[in-house]
DNA sequence: AAGCCAACCTGGACGC
DNA sequence: TGCGTCCAGGTTGGCT
C-alpha cells in the first residue's frame, strides 16, 4: 500500500501530533511480522519524548530524546499507524500501542504482517541491514544520475529496475507505472536499451509525481487502504494515468489502457504511448 | 552473479 | 449463505 508519498505523509501527520511528547507506556504483542515485535525492545522508549521524525525510503525512523535508541518502522503493504484518544476501540491487528500524554495513543496495526516495528540501539539501528542497503531519496535531483547510470547497466525490465530499493528507495508499484507512463515508456522495456535522454526524462518524471503525490497527501485507492495518522484519506487517487486504468481510455491518446503482468506484479500503460 | 519468483500473511471482491 | 479463486500498495532468500 504506502510508496514514498504515503509514508511522508505518515511522518508528517505523526509528527504534527507526536513531536516533544513522552511516551507513558509502550505495549507490544509479540505476533510475527516480518522482523518480529519484541516487547522488550519497544519498553525502551518508556519515558522518552520524540525528537523527530525521518524517513529513508518507505522506513520511518522515531528518533528519542535523550535516548540512545531508535525506533525503525515499515508499513509493508497493510500497515497503519494511527494517532486516536486513549481507549477508543481497538481494531484487531493492532501490534503495537504507544501510550502518549495527552491521552492519546499510537498504533501500529497491520492485518497482513508485512511490516516492521522495532526499536534498536542507535548503533545497531545504523547498521540494520535493510536500512543500510537502501539506495538514493528519488525526490533528491542527485537521484537523476544515479538512475540513469543503474538502468545502463541493468538487464532488468525498467519496471523492475524502479523497484528495486538499493538504485532508488521509496518507489512502489503505483508510482513505478505512473512514473513509466509520463515517461512514455514501455515498463517492459530493458534498461540497458533506454537511451540516457529518455532515462533522464523518466528521473524527471519520477520526481514530478512523487512531489504532487506528496502534496495531494498520497494515493488512497478504492479499498480505502490508506490514511494518514488523523485517518485522512489522500487525494492523489484521482490523478493516476494508468494504475488501475485498465480499459479506460489514455488521456493522451485515446488508446485503452491495458494491464499485464510483469515479474509476478501488475503493469499498466498505454501501448501507444509507451514504446 | 544478476535476475527471476515463490513465499510470507490477511481480507475483500467476485463467481458459482 | 458459503465456498473457492484471485488479487493487493512490499521485501526477501533461494534458485538458476
Amino acid at each position: 500500500m504506502p510508496e514514498l508519498p504515503e509514508v511522508e505523509t505518515v511522518r508528517r501527520s505523526l509528527l504534527a501530533r507526536l513531536v516533544g511528547r513522552r511516551v507513558a507506556v509502550a505495549e507490544a504483542s509479540p505476533v510475527r511480522l516480518r522482523a518480529g515485535i519484541e516487547p522488550g525492545q519497544w519498553r525502551a522508549v518508556e519515558g522518552a519524548r520524540l525528537a523527530s521524525i525521518e524517513r529513508r525510503g518507505k522506513f520511518l525512523l522515531l528518533l528519542w530524546q535523550e535516548r540512545e535508541c531508535v525506533s525503525i518502522l515499515h508499513l509493508g503493504m497493510s500497515g497503519r499507524l494511527v494517532v486516536v484518544p486513549t481507549g477508543s476501540p481497538r481494531p484487531t491487528h493492532t501490534h503495537l500501542v504507544l501510550g502518549v500524554e495527552g491521552d492519546m495513543e499510537l498504533r501500529f496495526v497491520d492485518p497482513r504482517r508485512f511490516g516492521t516495528a522495532l526499536t534498536l540501539g542507535a548503533a545497531a539501528a545504523a547498521s540494520y541491514p535493510p536500512l543500510v542497503r537502501l539506495g538514493a531519496d528519488p525526490l533528491d535531483p542527485d537521484s537523476g544520475p544515479i538512475l540513469v547510470d543503474a538502468a545502463r547497466r541493468s538487464r532488468s525490465p525498467i519496471r523492475s529496475l524502479l523497484l528495486d530499493q538499493r538504485v532508488l528507495a521509496g518507489v512502489g508499484n503505483i508510482y513505478a507505472n505512473e512514473a513509466l507512463s509520463r515517461a512514455g515508456i514501455n515498463p517492459a522495456r530493458r534498461s540497458s536499451a533506454i537511451s540516457r535522454m529518455r532515462l533522464g526524462r523518466l528521473a524527471e518524471a519520477l520526481r514530478q509525481v512523487l512531489a504532487e503525490a506528496v502534496e495531494q497527501g498520497g494515493t488512497t485507492l478504492e479499498d480505502g487502504g490508506f490514511v494518514d495518522a488523523a485517518g485522512e484519506s489522500g487525494y492523489f487517487a484521482v490523478r493516476l494515468r494508468v494504475y488501475g486504468r485498465e480499459g479506460e481510455p489514455c488521456e493522451r491518446c485515446g488508446e485503452t489502457i491495458v494491464r499485464r503482468t510483469l515479474g509476478g506484479r501488475s503493469v499498466f500503460l498505454c501501448p501507444r504511448c509507451q514504446r
